[in-house]
DNA sequence: CGTATATTCAACCAAATGGTTGACGTTTCG
DNA sequence: CGAAACGTCAACCATTTGGTTGAATATACG
């Protein structure tokens, strides 16, 4: 549980890797296209959706020869009930609840 | 602001320094008392909060000989926030507004 | 003043992280 | 079949991380 956490907030502590998830917000794709716009290696996106496999942030199913990747944003929600504690401090966190109402709303 | 979110999220990673940030949501504290629960050396915890401080998670003050450790939950918001941004493919985030709710109304 | 308390600093160490390159297995396509 | 595309693996490297210990600094106390 603690060891889930540890790895969720790890892997969200690269900016390459919070590049891609925003990426796989809008839409699956292959390993070599969310390797297409960063300048750096296949093998080093590779091993940072293993990452976030690892993490559970993503999945990827191989069809063919390709292998596509998948946000899957549950994995979020342990790290963001944990983080909401602490608004238990705020007199109101007006942002946060804002967020909720819009994503609620739509 | 990406280096923000980097500090913040690579801070939460580590379980010794969340263990921390709740001790510090009952009550300020000083280094000292921070330290003494764990089974590390007094060095590494301030080491921790040095990183704490860094991230903007926590601020501290020196009064006297003693340095008093405080929790600065407004920096979890840009950190929050960037994470609510996935919940809009969620159905329904309820243990988060749970919580908040009851933070509320508290 | 001298000593105890509170905290950091510096040097060191092992392990993890983020990247590279080159070789390798699979699957598809002509 | 042979070649190209997709992706991972293995070895390597530099840097960062999380911990240790021992000395150093600053403040308080008797």
């Amino acid at each position: 549980m603690t060891a889930q956490l540890d790895q969720v907030f790890a892997a969200l502590a690269d900016p390459t890797r919070r590049r891609i998830l925003a990426m796989l917000l809008e839409d699956d794709m292959a390993v070599t296209d969310v390797a297409d716009p960063f300048e750096m290696s296949l093998a080093a996106i590779s091993k940072h959706l293993g990452v976030l496999t690892a993490a559970g942030l993503i999945s990827q199913e191989k069809r063919g020869r390709v292998k596509w990747c998948k946000l899957e944003p549950d994995a979020l929600r342990g790290a963001s009930v944990w983080m909401q504690g602490f608004g238990q401090m705020d007199a109101i966190d007006l942002d946060a609840f804002e967020v909720f109402l819009e994503h609620q709303l739509k």
